[in-house]
DNA sequence: ACGACGAGTTAGATTGCCGA
DNA sequence: TCGGCAATCTAACTCGTCGT
């Protein structure tokens, strides 16, 4: 096999990842950057003493690259992209329960806050089943991108909650009650009704994020500062300041359960990225569409027909109307079709858009 | 015996920086 | 912009403890 020539120039300094394939196609490796040339440039340019990554870096035939938004995005996006295809270069992340998890608040009269992995094999490999054992009343916050953030967070609702930790309730109440960190709802120390109505505090406090978290823990560090306890009051602002930078916004990876296909109209060709139950999973390839009245039309018809899913969030058409009728007198279920002007999905579509072009670019550079 | 959990360690991944 | 090195960060692993 030819080895893979590498042009820095060719890949753009923005966050993003990148997918290294072998000469059959095969996913070898998953990665992501904040800048994607200098990122690559390091698997090239560098001396790797590292067997595995001379390895890789021989047996790479081409490398795709999906652009997104910030480095928050790129995290979710590797991690979904590593769990989805288990690429056999990549070590970490590999397992089902690492990467990026969500807090849980249980359902039921005893909720307690957990963390949650979501599988994000249920996407690949059944698609059908997924929602799963999903709890009546429970909640999800998240992705946290960091464990240690995330798990300061759980400690923090948990201690001022006093919200049981237990994973089966005891008979009798245990030493968190006796040390003041549990209200002891096992043994009837505290009313049911008083413990909800703690359990919806924290919930809200937790979808709330940001701003009232930020006020919360701000009371907490006080109070460590005034019992002396001037450790966790230092560790909590520290993590008061990481919430405070405010973690990118990211709309890659998100808590909702539809398929939606993404499609970009732009520079007479196409483009689709796929969101399935609320992760993006990637993008395709750039497909020639004229610009002319119905074309687009046309390729939404087509592809509606080939690839059902619950919704199409596309830039552009001339005749919404009439491509659901035409898909319901084919006999299927015609997919919410949303043109957004602003909000997620309008981000979403200028993810693709941005997707579109960076292909579009290099399909120019390789025809000069 | 077994699993859950936490602390400590290691190997690997990524970024920042610097000179050419 | 390239090429390389070093620092930093963290997932993965290991091991000991504890409760059931």
């Amino acid at each position: 096999m030819q080895p893979f020539h590498f042009e820095p120039s060719r890949y753009p300094e923005q966050p993003g990842c990148y997918i290294m394939r072998d000469g059959d196609g095969r996913i070898l490796y998953v990665g992501k950057s904040k800048k994607l040339r200098s990122r690559l440039r390091s698997y090239f340019y560098q001396k790797h003493d590292r067997k595995r990554i001379r390895q890789l870096v021989g047996e790479i035939a081409s490398i795709d690259i999906i652009l997104v938004h910030n480095e928050a995005e790129s995290l979710m996006l590797e991690n979904n992209l590593i769990k989805l295809h288990k690429p056999p270069y990549n070590r970490a992340l590999k397992r089902d329960n690492s990467g990026y998890a969500y807090l849980r608040m249980t359902g039921g009269p005893y909720s307690r806050l957990d963390v949650y992995y979501r599988d994000r094999r249920a996407v690949k490999e059944a698609p059908e089943l997924e929602q799963g054992e999903e709890e009546a009343g429970e909640m999800r916050f998240g992705p946290f991108a960091s464990a240690r953030f995330r798990n300061e967070v759980l400690a923090f609702i948990n201690d001022h909650y006093r919200l049981r930790t237990c994973t089966t309730m005891p008979k009798r109440v245990c030493l968190l009650y006796h040390i003041g960190r549990c209200s002891g709802i096992c043994e009837g120390m505290i009313s049911k009704e008083a413990y909800q109505e703690a359990v919806r505090s924290a919930a809200s406090l937790l979808s709330g994020g940001g701003a009232g978290l930020i006020r919360a823990m701000e009371k907490q560090m006080h109070e460590y500062a005034e019992r002396m306890e001037f450790e966790r009051a230092a560790d909590m602002l520290r993590h008061i300041r990481i919430l405070q930078k405010n973690p990118d916004k990211q709309i890659v990876d998100r808590e909702s359960g539809n398929n939606q296909d993404i499609i970009h109209f732009g520079h007479g060709n196409a483009l689709v990225g796929q969101v399935r139950k609320g992760m993006l999973v990637g993008f395709g390839q750039t497909a020639a569409v004229p610009e002319r009245p119905g074309e687009y039309d046309r390729f939404v018809l087509k592809h509606a027909l080939e690839n059902p899913c619950d919704e199409i969030i596309v830039n552009s058409l001339d005749d919404v109307k009439n491509v659901r009728s035409a898909l319901r007198r084919a006999g299927i279920r015609p997919p919410v079709i949303t043109l957004p002007k602003r909000g997620l999905k309008y981000d979403l579509l200028q993810l693709c858009k941005e997707n579109l072009e960076y292909q579009l670019a290099c399909a120019a550079a390789k025809g000069l």
